[in-house]
DNA sequence: CTGAAGACCTGCCTGC
DNA sequence: TGCAGGCAGGTCTTCA
């Protein structure tokens, strides 16, 4: 499901229906995701949610002593609702708070994780440890997509997915952003001009941006907490559009596989 | 070190 | 209608 702006789109929902609400139990129907899910309650239970932020593609809860991160893999969806609506398929993980309101997490090919960790050291451990900039933050640079790009001969596709360079990007992001800067995914990053690199870096802050603000792009099953879908698929100018004419020059857009991933591009556009 | 490919798990769509 | 095969937005591990 979901790349930076769908867990963006989640965070915002989320805080503001949960912000200050009490736990007063989870009930665990699945504990058997991507990782075991830890022992919830014994550290929640009664504890006040203080704060929702987002790392990479990671929520992290903030609670008073504590911090409960959640990674939705690829299906994983939250949804808030009142505490008397029966469970639905795939729906593993429902915390109760103790103004009736509940948060379900249904995840139907359990890709998803989550984990307790202490507030202080969370920024190494290994989820995070090793995590490049946030894509719309300000150490993410023109400059700095250079840097990596030097010596890199992996296609520029791959450079752009990889989290150890920049996080929070996926294969939908990747494909449009590369669209948008005119670049062949499959070229060498190391045999692109810095001018290319520097408008490369401009078309990914410019299409997550936009993305958020869309509310997120719904193809399969992202839905907001409050179970609307996001809008920003509408827009996606080669993502999922093989066959179909380029919006820039009408050329057919084509499919191919890199590393096993779908990626679209425009042969005329993107070089 | 880098990069490619496979694994994880389930649902849905296509085509025979 | 039924079933096999391919594909899906992420990340980790293994292998060359």
């Amino acid at each position: 499901m979901p790349e930076l702006p769908e867990v963006e789109v989640v965070r915002c929902g989320l805080e503001s229906y949960l912000i200050g609400k009490m736990v007063e139990c989870i009930e665990v129907r699945r504990p058997d995701l991507r990782y075991p899910i830890p022992d919830l309650n014994t550290v929640l239970r009664g504890r006040k949610l203080c704060q929702i932020k987002r790392r990479s593609k990671y929520l992290l809860f903030f609670f008073e002593d504590t911090l409960l991160v959640w990674h939705l893999g690829m299906t994983g969806q939250f949804h808030v609702l009142p505490r008397d609506i029966p469970a639905t398929a795939h729906e593993h993980v429902c915390f109760l708070f103790s103004d009736g309101t509940s948060l379900r997490y249904r995840d139907s090919r359990r890709f998803g994780y989550a984990g307790l960790l202490s507030l202080d050291g969370w920024q190494q451990h290994p989820w995070f440890r090793d995590l490049g900039p946030e894509p719309l933050g300000e150490e993410f640079t023109g400059e700095y997509l250079i840097r990596c790009c030097k010596m890199r001969k992996a296609p520029m596709k791959q450079i752009l997915m990889n989290a150890h360079v920049v996080v929070g990007i996926g294969n939908i992001y990747a494909c449009e952003a590369l669209f948008r800067a005119h670049i062949h995914p499959a070229r060498a990053a190391n045999r692109i001009s810095h001018m290319r690199l520097q408008r490369l870096f401009q078309a990914v802050r410019q299409v997550l941006r936009e993305a958020i603000d869309a509310g997120g792009s719904s193809i399969r099953d992202f839905v907001r907490v409050d179970g609307k879908p996001g809008y920003f698929a509408h827009d996606f100018k080669v993502y999922g559009r093989a066959g179909e004419a380029c919006p820039d020059c009408g050329k057919h857009i084509r499919r191919i596989m890199q590393s096993g991933r779908s990626t679209f591009y425009c042969p005329r556009c993107q070089h």
